[in-house]
DNA sequence: ACTAAGAATTAGAATAATTCCAAATTTTCA
DNA sequence: TGAAAATTTGGAATTATTCTAATTCTTAGT
């Protein structure tokens, strides 16, 4: 049995050569790997200084190449507060995002149990959402 | 009495030459008009060649000087959707964003009555929110 | 296995929104 | 009235991201 500590980073080996209908090239497998490895919120060039440990020949063209492409394929959340740079995050749950003003960092943000959106928007009838996102800035508890 | 939409573009002038303790310069009378006249979300480019019209010696490094101003004191709201550029927003009624993705354009979208953040989110006691941004993006009703 | 076609990667150049800078102008108020 | 402070201005700088065109890799059909 294997404890959590010691599978925090995963053998990017492990996944299957296409997801999602993404083919996972080299590069494509790493940069998830090394998202997938910290539950944190890393802006692409943390992501290449990253990749760069397991695949020092690996370019920021492709980082941000690959990004988009998971991001697109729904295996990685593109995460945009205020002006900063894009922000990436392995949690694929329903989640919003605080940022904590002293450090700076981003904390993941759960919704109450079965709060719907319809109930606390005025939304014209008819209108259909394809995209949300909450963000709130602030100092965070604890 | 006059009309709604005769008094669509206030007069500069009327504003006092203090607001908010902001001191109101004749370039960020101009820079609120502007953005004040409308009930849309321009961009700061947007705005520049709207306040070009009235006031042609206006740079642009001074409408972004200006709307950090008017911004940071409460005059206008800066809405940030995805990593497109920011926007202005005369409306300072409690509201969030929706943007079309056929046209485009930004829709303010008010909550419903009575919501309180609390209500629908998990955040740790002892968090205190000093931002909240909601954006939605699909296909607005009718 | 061989090969052509398509897809992905790469380095470096280009883009564009925003910020910075330093000089000129305007405003404040002692 | 005359510093001192604040604001404006044009232009340069910054910087995250996108684009380009050449190279490399992968796939599928033979
Ligand atoms: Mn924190
Ligand atoms: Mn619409
Ligand atoms: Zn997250
Ligand atoms: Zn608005």
């Amino acid at each position: 049995m294997i404890s959590l500590a010691q599978q925090k980073n995963p053998d990017p080996t492990d996944f299957p050569s296409e997801l999602e209908g993404l083919r996972m090239t080299k590069q494509r497998r790493e940069v998830l790997a090394v998202i997938l490895a910290e539950r944190d919120h890393p802006k692409a060039n943390d992501v290449f200084t990253r990749a760069q440990k397991r695949m020092p020949t690996i370019s920021l063209a492709t980082v941000y190449n690959c990004l988009e492409a998971l991001v697109s394929h729904n295996l990685v959340r593109q995460v945009n507060l205020e002006r900063e740079s894009s922000r990436y995050c392995p949690n694929l749950t329903d989640h919003c995002h605080f940022q904590d003003e002293k450090s700076g960092k981003i904390h993941d943000v759960v919704f109450k149990d079965g709060v719907k959106l319809e109930d606390i928007l005025e939304l014209p009838q008819g209108t259909e959402v394809s995209h949300l996102e909450i963000s709130l800035k602030g100092t965070f508890g604890q």
